[in-house]
DNA sequence: GTCAGGTTTTTGGCATGCCAAATACCAGAA
DNA sequence: TTCTGGTATTTGGCATGCCAAAAACCTGAC
């Protein structure tokens, strides 16, 4: 089926004029199949069943209707990223993380956003830092971030992946952020969340005046702390889900 | 020339008996490819050409013996490590970090390194710390390290490497030997370990120290900011070579 | 000598097809 | 029914060959 040679992308773009940008590189297929493959196994809930996800080369081709070529490629990206391995000849499965392995990366990252703290109280700028807050400014005494799990969940992260932005270091900030795709989709995150938001919030704000403060070692300390909780939550109450 | 047919490994073994671990994955030609061409990088002194450095799909196929498959999964996985940047119809060039990437990069160190230093004090055994030292056993007053550079260098990274080790939190580990293998070859990070070897030795025993006495904070500190150290020293005295 | 215009070469992107190792299946013997 | 071979099928690994976009060359006019 791969081999819809309908020339794409006829660059029949007639008489258009200036501010041609470069066209448009056109992502290659294999930049495609890893786009798309990442995405489904990210939403995927590879926790859910108890027999390994499977991917087959063939039938991913057809689906995406290139050749393997370059979905082996895509396989191959995937696999550095730690998201599929693949079994010579056994075929593709996509990795399940133990709670070990899942405690141990919310510590890298408590670790990461650490050290994002420290370099925000002596580089961000005051309003930048401020600005931090209204991704809580839906939620206080009266409407409490428990009853809205969800909508806080989402706050949450986009929280943490703003404060350490802040940081203006982008290894911290791709390091994290490979971090939280990892981590994101085990149950027990959502549910250790969950139990944890009634003291989040308070702690969230705390480390945002910290940073206000221009108090390094407490924001430092603030911002670890926050996340090692987390850690802590998870390897307490995470019970594992089909080793 | 791609087509050695010799039946690799022939399974001739004959009347071996038992004691058969699994006779071989003979890892495949993308995986040799991948190992290949990393070392290769890491061996070549990318900062030394102001050219960029290229590689050549076609002229590596016939170098390592393969066809162009396997060598371009291999590029894949080299471009997801950040080690190459393949440019659609001009050409794979080894990517040459900036002097703030690798900043950025040593103070991401510094944070998974107190981390493990944090984690260290709480559960690795009195042995395994005290053992640390012995990676500088041969240095002292008598025998100063700015008097051997390469091997203090060497003992350097060995101390730093089993340092996290001793964290126990495999991910921490994964995270800085990816690092360490980036930030290796810069040249101004060599000149500055030569600066600093004076100050380096004492204190690498100050980490040791502190994590004897299983003093938590101050063993996180130490080692942050011991490793902090080296990135303001790369970041005031590393001009930008070839941006 | 310079430069426009056209031709050849180079280079990554892909589609195909075949191979061998594993596995799944199936029939026949006990 | 169960077990043993043996065969068909499945699955990833690779080698090839062709394509189109770019870049490198070449050539002849001015």
């Amino acid at each position: 089926m791969p081999a819809s040679k309908e020339t794409k992308a006829s660059p029949t773009m007639a008489e258009a004029d200036i501010a041609i940008v470069r066209i448009a590189p056109e992502t290659s297929f294999k930049n495609k199949a890893y786009e798309a493959l990442k995405e489904a196994i990210l939403k995927m809930d590879i926790y859910a069943t108890p027999e390994p996800v499977m991917l087959d080369e063939r039938a991913l081709s057809e689906r995406l209707g290139v050749s393997r070529t370059p979905i082996r490629e895509a396989i191959a990206m995937l696999e550095q990223d730690g998201f599929v391995k693949t079994v010579p000849r056994r075929g593709i499965v996509v990795v399940r993380r133990t709670k070990t392995e899942i405690v141990d990366m919310i510590r890298a990252w408590a670790a990461l956003e650490s050290m994002a703290a420290r370099l925000i109280t002596t580089t961000a700028r005051k309003k930048d830092i401020t600005a931090l807050r209204d991704f809580f400014k839906d939620f206080g005494a009266d409407r409490r971030p428990e009853d809205h799990i969800e909508e806080y969940s989402k706050a949450n992260i986009a929280f943490h992946q703003a404060l350490i932005s802040l940081s203006e270091n982008q290894v911290l900030v791709d390091m994290t952020n490979d971090i939280l795709l990892h981590v994101r989709g085990y149950r027990q995150l959502t549910i250790g969340r969950k139990d944890r938001t009634a003291t989040s919030l308070p702690e969230h704000l705390g480390i945002i005046e910290a940073l206000e403060a221009r108090d390094t070692e407490l924001a430092e300390k603030r911002a670890r702390d926050h996340t090692l909780g987390l850690a802590a939550y998870v390897e307490a109450h995470g019970q594992e889900l089909f080793t």
